[in-house]
DNA sequence: ACAAAAGTGTTCTAACTACACCCATGA
DNA sequence: TCATGGGTGTAGTTAGAACACTTTTGT
């Protein structure tokens, strides 16, 4: 065997797939390239890992200086390994998802690209890399976590309404949630608590409004809310 | 920004836990170390990656000419990177798990290792650089798996009893499950079909010979075992 | 005939589904 | 007072848990 460091090895790429809601539907931030390979595309925001970073490190480097965007729930999605899935060599991807509420940042177009925006995740461009595939699992993901951690609240504000919650899940998951079974399965996960408050404004019956219990240990949870069987 | 390929990149490994199923309990195959660094210590089977490999190119690598195994189920678990989880430098881990029946396969312990042998699950030694972590997180991931995919079989013969699979679900998941319960939703999920055939030679009453269903689209099926709650 | 392990069925309970009416609000 | 959307309860059904007896076999 040869000793450490007599192999050549491939880059080691971050990229994320930034899930973010608002207008009443689940969006992606997607950035259009400046430079080759693949400029005046759109693609994930991404960058190389550095010798002395952790994935998490890239991760945050890149949601600052690319997105202006700091401090995230991130969560490790998979490793990409495809031989040709860079122009430029041989490139690993290790991607990671992150859900953030677009209303408390101000996007930043880097220096590195003409463009950041969120898209409706029904409506992409064409992706560059292999990262239409990436965005594929990590919706995947998105949809299996949401039914068994309470990670919806990261895409909402800190206070919210029950209607609100449901037409995220229903958002999210792609298929209709009865409305009172609904309310029902997430009090009694016991993941939420009133504040007693009202959301005032509209013309109709004022909601109640919720905020997330941090406090409790994320035990058991699990909504199993299923898409109605179609015959 | 540096130009692609200025950047020093971490070394990569593939590391494995090889899950194996005999003498009635759950095993994993480790390594004894001729070299340096963990000398003499026991670790899971590893490799670098090649600049010409995918990642499942250098699991069936590593399986070959370590342990003389080929041909096998792989699946991807994670990729660890802390900094300093290996003394010789920067090294990224993408951990694969697998199953194995280790009846079929004759262990080899290639030049590299001084020993290659399987641990009961419950009594592992000390494990070199950070692999009791990736052990821990791969027992997740396999308990979480069984329940609702039949990775369970490629831990069996081609053909086997309902008891032997009940039992290694037991061991698996580590606690009691009802035996006509357990029957009754294996069974209902469609998963596994009786060859017609019993097994003889014990002094009690023949088991019906089952074999899964591989013709089966891998659709629902999940049994949702539970442990019992304690009080 | 006995010991050992496999096969089988039922009752009880808890969880989920489906569903409709009343309430509060602003215009 | 009306339109809009939020809040609430129940009956019926289904899925799961708990549980014990009978059958087959070798000695």
């Amino acid at each position: 065997m040869k000793p450490f460091n007599s192999y050549k090895n491939p880059a080691l790429a971050v990229d994320l797939v930034v899930f973010g809601y608002q207008g009443e539907s689940l969006s992606v931030l997607l950035l259009n390239r400046k430079d080759e390979p693949f400029k005046d595309q759109w693609t994930l925001p991404g960058g190389f890992l550095q010798m002395e970073e952790t994935f998490k490190d890239t991760c945050a480097r890149i949601l600052l200086t690319k997105l202006g965007i700091n401090n995230l729930y991130t969560e490790q999605l998979f490793s990409f390994d495809d031989i040709n899935r860079d122009p430029r060599g041989r490139v690993i991807s290790v991607s990671y998802f992150t859900l953030i509420n677009p209303k408390r940042f101000a996007l930043v177009t880097g220096s590195m690209a003409n463009d950041v925006k969120w898209f409706n995740i029904a409506k992409l461009p064409a992706l560059g890399f292999d990262h239409r595939h990436i965005f594929k699992i990590a919706l995947e993901r998105l949809r299996a976590k949401i039914q068994y951690n309470p990670v919806g609240f990261e895409l909402l504000n800190e206070k919210f309404t029950l209607p609100e919650l449901h037409q995220l899940y229903e958002q999210v998951l792609d298929f209709p949630i009865d409305r009172r079974n609904f309310r029902r399965k997430i009090l009694d996960s016991g993941f939420i608590s009133s504040t007693g408050e009202k959301k005032t404004g509209a013309q109709n019956r004022h909601p109640d409004i919720y905020m997330f219990n941090k406090q409790l240990k994320s035990n058991q949870f699990h909504l199993n809310l299923q898409s109605p069987a179609k015959d």
